[in-house]
DNA sequence: AAGATATTTTAAGCAAATCTTAAGGGTTCT
DNA sequence: AGAACCCTTAAGATTTGCTTAAAATATCTT
């Protein structure tokens, strides 16, 4: 999972990075509004921690351009002000959740963890088929059997299923559970995509992990 | 995706010209309004950069009259006038974004593409005819048939369908499929619109890719 | 702290899908 | 009719992905 951090003071942003990626988030960071908003639109985050106040271009404007594209990629506000008011203003311009600062590291966490969870119910289970996949609790099951997997195949697994129904690409993989922006030359996936077809035992008739040639893999309901 | 630029300041022509070639568009230039209106008449650009102040003809003027002709192709007002009422009256007449002067070239760049995304959202669905791609999926259906493309075949079909109802130059396909920019004494296109038209079973009466003879080929409503 | 175990990454051989080339036969235009 | 252009086919070249095993790294145990 991807997270991108917009915070102009250097000390929370490096705090934050650090706690997050020790939860294995993939994470950068920037100072700028601009800046902010161009990396944002890249597309490529699963989520945003927004300053309200930041030099370049506010916290509320980068929100605001942002949901012109982005609809569902979810928004918190790490915010100084609050006044219900600002609140209001700020949930208005399309964020989903704020947090005021100073905040305990784990309720950040909290947050940021139901913000990532399916839309439908309030479960943090995502399924594909037989196949359900718990993020609170880190299990796999196929047709309840639990199926144990490592912490690479199942952040991979993650994703393909997070991603339901489109083609990931390499590099987007790449990037979003190795955290690699570069060099993408390597064989990994494919071992471990290999693993994960092994131990969900997926067949022909069971494709539930199929691979679209010269692109990517694409999870997918038969 | 080709980019046409009508302004008249002409080191601001070469600048944007220069940078956006290096993002691989190509870009042509003009520095009077009349000229503009008819190169962009011309049907054969993706995205126009309109000066708001022009000799010849004003930007606005441009923008109505081209609005009457080509409803989709997106233009972007390079505007130095900041008042709320000029902005308005611009995108009253037709312009889908403006960017005031002086602006960052990031931003510019940043907003090209968010026009060129294709509309409606999250759907990243493409049209001709009963064919539709899907670029996000990277799938192709034609009738709800879904039909397995190869990566080049994929490519050259959306180049076609980006381009739905303008010639596609051999050249031009050339080197936006195959990044061949110069060489092109070669017969893999045909190879490949022969592989298109045998896979989504085109016909005579089903002619939706059509050749240009020693032009190109078009992508077609009937 | 050292050894044992588990996980992750790299590398290489193989198989299969894809891409390119090239050549012969059609078609269209002048 | 002749020339230029396009279509079709199939073989050879290349790329891509699968699978395995071993090397490197991290984690756990005693």
């Amino acid at each position: 999972m991807r997270i991108l951090i917009i915070e102009d003071e250097p000390g929370i942003a490096a705090f934050l990075k650090q706690g997050l990626e020790e939860e294995s988030y993939a994470v950068d960071t920037v100072e700028e509004g601009k800046e902010g908003l161009h990396l944002a639109l890249s597309g490529e985050y699963d989520i945003i921690l927004l300053d309200w106040m930041l030099p370049g271009l506010s916290g509320i404007e980068i929100c605001r351009q942002f949901r012109k594209e982005f609809k569902d990629t979810p928004i918190i506000f790490l915010t100084a002000k609050d006044t219900l008011d600002e609140t209001i203003f700020g949930l208005q311009s399309g964020a989903n959740d704020y947090i005021k600062k100073p905040f305990h590291f784990e309720e950040l966490l909290e947050r940021i963890k139901v913000q990532l969870r399916p839309k439908s119910g309030d479960h943090a289970i995502f399924n594909l088929g037989p196949i359900s996949l718990n993020t609170d609790t880190h299990q796999v099951f196929k047709s309840d059997q639990e199926i144990h997997l490592t912490q690479k195949e199942f952040a991979l697994l993650e994703f393909l299923i997070r991603n339901k129904g489109k083609v990931c690409r390499r590099t987007r993989i790449i990037e979003s559970v190795w955290d690699i922006h570069f060099d993408y030359n390597t064989g990994v996936i494919d071992v471990y995509i290999n693993a994960l077809r092994k131990k969900l035992l997926l067949s022909d008739k069971e494709n539930y992990i199929q691979t679209v040639r010269g692109v990517g893999y694409i999870a997918k309901e038969i």
